[in-house]
RNA sequence: GUGGCUAUUGUAUAAUGGUUAUUACUUCGGCUUGUGGAGCCGAUAAUACGGGUUCAAUUCCCGUUAGCCACCCCA
């Protein structure tokens, strides 16, 4: 019994008091819950066990909007003849500190790192790419025909300080295209980003640049940092020490000097070799013959150092101050998979964040006739013990034709089952109680009109089909 | 990791340094025990945690934790 301070004593027994009329019940719930530990404080007994930092639980209140994004996902993967791959969630740390790069943020900060019982460095997995990567070699791909297309979707982690769509365990549908280098890929990825935001109901940009590749990267950095070092005195304090540290992130920085220091900054674009200048040229042809808005941003550089060539994101469009995350990003990573031991393979891939792309739909009210959800407007009711059991069975029989009908078999109130009915807005409900069970029949109810109708049990399934059609067309 | 704001039932809210902490929705039950949509009645359910000030704290102060927002970074 944890000792209760003194202080508390009194109004302790003033609750006790208080609520003497309704602590009948509650009584022994108390008593069980003082034996769990000091900190067991609720009403119920055990301690409620909260979520972890960051993490979020998806309830059937939000189906709508998952589902409806994995149907979109697959179906868009598909389309473009991406092939569906899984990589584990847990991998060795190394993969990702060799890939993204040690010194990231997503590494160096992010990254659930923690050794395996068997002391292996593990981490899980903060993006999908490197284990793309990874499973293209541990696997021979590069024997496949080429260029190998696969897609992926699930959560990855990231040990961020949780905001608004950030979260530390978030979903990510992501494209690699691998072992290939040709413009159109990365436009086709662009491409299949862009559309599945589309197909969501939500109109994006996209912002695109191109990074060069590894030498044009050193190159242009030593012109920038010679640059910033000349207009040091106008940078914040943060962007003084970048410059040493990871000069192109100055580019990112939104304060005032720093912007109009940049604006006049040397641009990447101007150091890229002929063929990565060519490159891009040809990449923004492609867009521009798909028609995708594209936004040339020349201070765009992505955090993952593996990187090379086009880089992008999605932004939503028409949204100013507020929050300026990224729906999505990627771009091309030629040198990846040789970093990895395999042989040399061009390479691109995006990802986009679903948690983020939620909160939008969320925020729009005209996106539900893409996320509707069907459900079955068919109601079953039973009344009575054998109705009860009577039902489970008719219910399996409707089922194996086909035919789903929503139920509440613990209910025993016929009255609390058309309620139900009422709430699911059933067209009609099938009810069974004792009387019907006696003759072999089943009423059915029109909720609209309230008509009922008497019907064999035998001709259940073909009288409900023959309803569901009616109800089909009555909606057409 | 840094800063700002916040913390009352499942959700959304009201109020107060002092009898029983408000209201709505949800959930459950009832209002002719075999029939929903309205209405009515009732039940369940909360002051995040720890400390301090005080005769008395849910209220004021401090700390912790969590949430939101911004920075950072990214999705």
């Amino acid at each position: 019994m944890p000792a209760k301070k003194k202080t508390k004593v009194v109004s302790v027994q003033k609750k006790v008091v208080k609520t003497k009329t309704k602590s009948m019940s509650k009584k022994s719930a108390t008593d069980a819950k003082n034996t769990e530990s000091g900190d067991a404080k609720s009403q119920r007994g055990a301690r409620a066990i909260n979520l972890l930092r960051g993490m979020k639980d998806i309830t059937p209140k939000d189906e709508i909007y998952w589902l409806n994004i994995y149907q979109k996902a697959v179906e868009l993967a598909n389309a473009y003849g991406f092939g569906f791959m899984e990589t584990p969630v847990l991998e060795e740390a190394v993969l990702f500190t060799r890939s993204i790069g040690k010194d990231t943020d997503v590494v160096e900060k992010e990254m659930y790192v923690f050794e395996d019982r068997d002391g292996t460095k593990v981490a899980l997995r903060p993006e999908w790419t490197a284990g793309a990567a990874r499973a293209y070699v541990t696997h021979g791909m590069q024997t496949w025909p080429q260029p190998v297309k696969v897609w992926n979707y699930g959560p990855v982690f990231r040990h961020d300080r949780p905001q608004a769509g950030r979260y530390r365990q978030f979903h990510q549908f992501g494209c690699e295209t691998i072992g290939h280098r040709h413009p159109c890929l990365d436009a086709e990825l662009i491409l299949v980003g862009y559309n599945f935001l589309k197909d969501l109901g939500i109109s994006a940009n996209v912002q695109i640049n191109s990074i060069g590749n590894a030498e044009d990267r050193q190159n242009y950095t030593i012109e920038l940092v010679g640059y910033l070092r000349s207009k040091r005195s106008y940078l914040c304090e943060q962007c003084k020490k970048r410059i040493n540290k990871n000069p192109l992130r100055v580019l990112d920085c939104k304060e005032e000097h720093c912007v109009e220091v940049i604006s006049e900054s040397p641009q990447i674009i101007d150091w890229l070799s002929e063929d990565s200048k060519n490159y891009f040229m040809k990449v923004l042809e492609c867009l521009d013959e798909l028609g995708i808005p594209y936004i040339l941003k020349s201070t765009l550089v992505r955090g993952l150092d593996y990187y090379s060539d086009t880089v992008f994101e999605y932004y939503e469009d028409a949204v100013e101050e507020r929050s300026q995350n990224a729906l999505g990003g990627g771009g091309r990573y030629d040198f990846l998979i040789e970093q990895l031991g395999g042989v040399p393979t061009p390479s691109a891939g995006f990802a986009m964040g679903l948690e983020r792309i939620i909160s939008i739909l969320r925020s729009k009210e005209g996106n539900k006739n893409i996320l509707e959800k069907e459900w079955s407007r068919i109601f079953f009711a039973q009344l009575g013990e054998q109705a009860n059991y009577r039902t489970l069975k008719l219910i399996e029989d409707l089922r194996l034709e086909g035919i789903v009908v929503r139920h509440n078999l613990a209910k025993s109130s016929l009255k609390g089952q058309m309620e139900l009915a009422d709430k699911f807005g059933a067209t009609h409900t099938l009810i069974l109680g004792q009387k019907e069970v006696h003759d072999g029949t089943v009423i059915i109810r029109d909720m609209d009109s309230g008509n009922q109708e008497i019907v064999d049990q035998n001709k259940l399934v073909l009288e409900v089909k023959k309803l569901m059609k009616n109800i089909i067309k009555i909606r057409k």
